[in-house]
DNA sequence: TCTTTATTGATAATGATTTCGCATTTGCGT
DNA sequence: ACGCAAATGCGAAATCATTATCAATAAAGA
């Protein structure tokens, strides 16, 4: 059966404390303050547990590779930094504005992403400060759970 | 400077002509009915020179490679055949309701992108008609040219 | 504690997309 | 018509995220 392994709980620890979608990569360098010789291949075996568990779902933006986070949050969004690069989760949603399609599409879901510049980075040159920095801090809501459905 | 080939002509006839981005696999299909012996190399060269150039815009879909369209068209969001994988425009836009991001965050930049069914593949089943046709034809907006802003 | 086997770590292998290298072709100004 | 640099074709090479290998490790029940 399944086991309950340092590596799995650090991992799963990680991606559920975390306040915003983590790419592997985070998630590797993160969970590593736990469990330091954590590989990376262990992360994504783990990130496809996790996600058959229905613990986490991936999150995908336009021209990045996935991230992850909790399944345990309400409907939202996301918001990218265009400077550190990281993704912040954006509670509630546009609406239902979205009946605009034209005759004969149906929508069954919608993705939406915000750019721009985060808390952290502070509204200064356009772009610039390179690559991201695997680890983070700041926070962009309130991390309230449960209640889905929008 | 720059010369007029053949090729470039029809890439860049291929995506003006276009009512959907394309990937640079359906341009070089599309254009090969111009001219037959274009390489992917030059559809991809020539994808680097009219965006310089100004003239197309990389569509960037979740989870996705880029596709491009011209930079002639009215804001606008995208829809994703969830059956046929092709990427329709989608005219109009939900409006300006951004401006519930946290404190300190600053939005300049926003996309949306729908996924469901198209006109073409119709309401049937969930999923299933696996990989892209690369030629495909349905439209889903009239190809209203300029005024930006939204 | 012993046994079984899920799990891990390290690294090679994939698969897909995009870029390069280079000999050949071809616009385009003269 | 000439000449040269831009542009092309095609295959090799480079990226990169993700997956597969496989020997070694370590949960969990007996």
């Amino acid at each position: 059966m399944e086991r309950s392994t340092r590596q799995r709980t650090a991992i799963r620890n990680t991606i559920e404390q975390s306040e915003r979608p983590l790419a592997p990569q985070e998630i590797l360098a993160l969970a590593q303050a736990e469990v330091p010789q954590l590989s990376l291949a262990t992360v994504y075996r783990n990130l496809a547990l996790l996600q058959e568990a229905g613990e986490i779902s991936t999150v995908l933006l336009p021209g990045d590779s996935a991230r992850y986070e909790s399944v345990h949050l309400d409907h939202h969004h996301h918001f990218q930094c265009q400077k550190c690069e990281r993704v912040f989760d954006i509670p509630g949603c546009v609406g239902d504005l979205l009946n605009s399609v034209p005759r004969g599409f149906v929508v069954e879901r919608h993705e939406i992403t915000l750019y721009g510049t985060c808390k952290g980075c502070g509204p200064t040159a356009k772009a610039g400060g390179k690559k991201r920095d695997v680890s983070g801090a700041a926070t962009a809501h309130s991390h309230s759970h449960k209640s889905h459905g929008h």
